[in-house]
DNA sequence: CCACCATTTCAGAAGTTATTGAAAGTGTAG
DNA sequence: CTACACTTTCAATAACTTCTGAAATGGTGG
């Protein structure tokens, strides 16, 4: 049977890979998977010290996931390092990637579709060719962005309803 | 207004910088974007043309968007060369795209999910991090799998019914 | 205001990925 | 079988991205 440690290695080697074939580097997951599967904040030094890697690597791409959303900073009273660990609900994270990703991928190409739709209309086959695919496209992009901001809407709901579920728990002592 | 080459140049340049913020590299997904708004299928050699690039580098691309099944070849006959067009449907294309990110990145990580469910269950908490992390992602990639999935299937129902709707309109007249 | 500890930045080094172009391979017509 | 017209491969190299580590910056307690 597999132990934890040899477990932690591949699982913080897997999540790198698939970052990597999505946009994001690799030690970026690597860090996000390590603090995933720690049960404690992490310092910069312990990060460097799990996977071997420089401070300025450690800084940079903790940054960034905190840009995210998916990782958070920790401050221990008399202590002044900062401490670091990530969102463990994964459905929030994923929510929070694809939030992310709509602003900064579909958003942008709106808006190049909405220029693009000012080219001249030409009756040649290369005009409506272009005019074709811009407005397709242009129509796709806008579904997918109700698809996300819907989905982003529904899992705030839920999310919120988690936490007044729990806050409800508590309340009726009160 | 904006006239219809500088329109072109810069859908070309939209989609390349756009694909590559996906895991596309920026060339693929410039010939995507040529052929996606070229009325016509066009030569390896009409490809280097356009867009200043090397034969093998078009070989190459062109072969990886055949693999996605994005674009295909088109013979002429009494002509050895090989002409490329793009599907037009944008989401069908859309669809063939997640179906091959699907089948690449969500099938390797439900793999590696399930060999690390055979991790020894300790009740440190390093084990029970580890164990809680593994599961939901299990659950979370599996269900990302059922979804896209189904609109996998929709996408074909929903192909086959255009299909068979065209298919209705001619019929008759035998 | 200084000393200290931690964070941030950044230029150069290392590593990775994409591109070229020429050579090898393929298939067809004569 | 050979010449030809194309396609494919691949080693060298170019372009790009990430990483390092030391120096600059920031902020706190004394």
């Amino acid at each position: 049977m597999m132990q934890v440690q040899e477990g932690r290695d591949k699982f913080i080697q897997a999540w790198g890979t698939l970052g990597s074939s999505w946009g994001i580097n690799r030690t970026m997951a690597q860090i996000h998977a390590l603090l995933l599967i720690s049960p404690i904040a992490l310092s910069t030094e312990e990060i460097m010290d799990a996977l071997g890697i420089s401070r300025g690597n450690v800084n940079m791409n903790v940054r960034s996931l905190m840009d995210w959303g998916i990782v958070h900073k920790e401050l221990r009273p008399g202590d002044r390092k900062e401490y670091f660990y990530a969102e463990k609900d994964i459905y929030l994270t994923a929510m929070k990637i694809m939030r992310e990703r709509r602003k900064r991928e579909l958003e942008p190409l709106i808006e190049i579709m909405t220029q693009l739709k000012q080219v001249e209309k030409l009756d040649t086959p290369e005009g409506q060719a272009l005019t074709k695919a811009v407005h397709d496209i242009d129509h796709f992009a806008h579904q997918a962005d109700t698809v996300l901001t819907t989905m982003e809407k529904m899992t705030s709901n839920w999310f919120t309803q988690q936490f007044l579920s729990v806050i409800k728990k508590i309340k009726p002592l009160g």
